[in-house]
DNA sequence: TTGCGTTATACTTTTCAAAACATAACGAAA
DNA sequence: TTTCGTTATGTTTTGAAAAGTATAACGCAA
């Protein structure tokens, strides 16, 4: 085809209600809390306010009808934050989802 | 699968130096110029301001090399916008990615 | 040569989401 | 019973993008 270098690109999501509630900023926050045990840890990993993580994780746990993320607060450490079974094939299948999204993208975009 | 009802969303678009420079929204503005002969038309029509819409159409013509719209004003009508050959190859192609895109979106969203 | 409706562009104001700030609640461990 | 680091949540500030305002330039047609 004759149209110049250009890059195709895009992203996907999942909606509840027309409203996004995961898509690919989020997973990888659910991923770091995951990994670290902690909302604290993994908005620092993101450069992202603890605040805005929260809320982040408020809001998909209230998209959908099970939560995602499981917190508590005191005790040993000051409190801990853990994906649910839920969370983790939710998480999973979005990232299946998302390899093949990369795939397409890789197919039809410029050569 | 046991995920509950949500629904695939996305968009794609392209990029030109890591920046968007063409999707959804901008292809259907140069769709309505095109068929209106008017940059002011094409506001209207998608409720956008005359401003807004021509802001749009001037980093689309410096995002590609050659522009895609040309425009002149004065004379009957006040003045007129149209697209280039170039333009309409890019949207044509363009309108055939998001085909296959919604076809993806449809072959992966939730059933 | 004036009026008209549009393109073109600069400047100002508004809006609203993101960031920043503040503070309470909690429970293990010392 | 105090300290500590986290979760939880409300309030305030900021800044950038969007919208709005203003005005010039243009050329056909009457």
């Amino acid at each position: 085809m004759s149209i110049p270098p250009f890059k195709l690109n895009g992203r996907i999501w999942l909606e509840i209600d027309e409203e996004k509630v995961l898509g690919h900023g989020r997973v990888e926050l659910l991923e770091r809390i995951h990994e670290s045990g902690s909302i604290r840890q993994a908005a620092l990993q993101m450069k992202m306010s603890y605040k805005q993580a929260w809320d982040l994780v408020n809001h998909i746990n209230n998209g959908f009808k099970q939560p995602l993320v499981i917190s508590k607060r005191g005790g040993k450490g000051g409190g801990i934050a853990l994906l649910t079974p839920f969370g983790q094939e939710v998480i999973g299948e979005f990232k299946e989802l998302q390899q093949k999204f990369f795939r397409f993208l890789d197919e039809n975009g410029k050569k």
